[in-house]
DNA sequence: AGCTTTATATATCACTCGTTCCATAATCCC
DNA sequence: GGGATTATGGAACGAGTGATATATAAAGCT
């Protein structure tokens, strides 16, 4: 009587031979190096290489090149957004959330978090500009959602009225974001953390004026 | 004794078989399909059809896949910077030029000077990430290089008493193109002209946040 | 005219790409 | 143990990559 609650329990009982190596930390692998190098220059063998496994493993593992790219996003979401969203998400205000989405952004983006590739995975992404369709889609979406969580907590902040209602969710969220994209640019050609956080500052002066009678103290 | 001053003013006067394409237009073709799709992602296949010429031909004419890729990339700049340095330039004020630099990007990014991808090709450009080494520094170096550009004109504001000389022109220099290059991610994604002209805008409350009196009129 | 020089078209090079076959190995169930 | 099932390592697949060899065509030079 215990055979279904063993199944249901143990998540993926399997049957034949066990896998030889660790799926998620080979997924890490893969999406480090898709980070760095994108979709299109990352190759399956330089795959294989840096996972530790063998080509018919990871298409048994991931089913495709492509697959694997789609996990590795989602990955990269887990593992890696708290680094960035993490103080936006508890902050008490929209102007609290903005600066530490900002300010984290450039420790983050810098790799001030262990060794991580510099700039963001999603905003330097250029998947999708070569056929590859369906990857571009879940990227940019990335992107947007990203734009809509801004939104959301701008259009949160004017409810509560903790900024004034003149002022253009869609537009400030939209700068948040390219503001946060650029960084990842200036990180990839060497930017340090301290110099991202001083765009952030000006970024977030940007903010002030624009939210006016919300400067800091 | 005209042989000489013939071959001098002709430049390239050519003794065999003469090219049968316009260079100048088949490097305007391959600028294109490098712009939109990337290094990697454009073989040479695509650019020879795009060019209506043959393997050989490309190979005559240019060298190699990374040759062309270089002198794509001063065709760009040659016939699209005007585009977004042109107002530049010519500014009376360093606001004015920077307001300029943005609101003109806003335009050149989403495709309103005729029919041209939409983006930066040097800030979306992630070549240089792969083995190109060589490319990727001439890429990072003309992102460096706008940089720059603009980090000069504030100094020279600030030598000429325009703008005070406590802003950090540096980190200044550094938001702008931030800016700059998150509008290229965002025109990517399908951002409009105006989308972009209110991230302009917002930017450029920055500006006036951080260099106090230079508020416009 | 013939000779030299350069460009073109066709076909092809060696190589890498993403992907899969096949034989073998390791585990569970009975 | 035997049988079913799944994973692994090595080899190989067809397609496509960047880049050329070869032969022909079109120009200038003398």
């Amino acid at each position: 009587m215990s055979e279904a609650r063993d199944i249901a329990q143990a998540e993926a009982r399997s049957r034949g031979r066990p896998r030889a190596f660790d799926r998620e930390a080979a997924l890490a692998k893969a999406t480090r190096l898709f980070w760095a190098r994108g979709f299109e220059a990352t190759s399956i063998a330089d795959l294989t290489k840096a996972m530790g496994i063998g080509s018919p493993s990871l298409y048994a593992a991931f089913g495709s090149k492509e697959a694997l790219y789609a996990e590795s996003l989602r990955h990269y979401r887990d593992n890696y957004e708290p680094l960035f969203w993490g103080r936006f998400s508890s902050a008490a205000t929209a102007r609290e959330a903005v600066s530490a989405l900002l300010m984290d952004s450039a420790a983050a983006l810098s790799g001030h978090h262990g060794d991580i590739p510099n700039g963001c995975m999603v905003a330097l992404s250029s998947v999708g500009c070569e056929g590859h369709e369906q990857l571009g889609e879940m990227v940019r979406s990335a992107r947007t959602g990203a734009e809509a969580r801004v939104k959301a907590r701008l259009e949160e902040a004017i409810a509560a009225g903790e900024i004034p209602d003149t002022v253009d969710a869609d537009a400030l969220a939209r700068y948040v974001m390219a503001v946060q994209s650029g960084m990842s640019v200036l990180a990839r050609d060497g930017a340090g953390r301290a110099e991202l956080e001083d765009v952030a500052k000006i970024a977030m002066t940007g903010w002030d004026a624009r939210v006016s009678g919300a400067a800091p103290a």
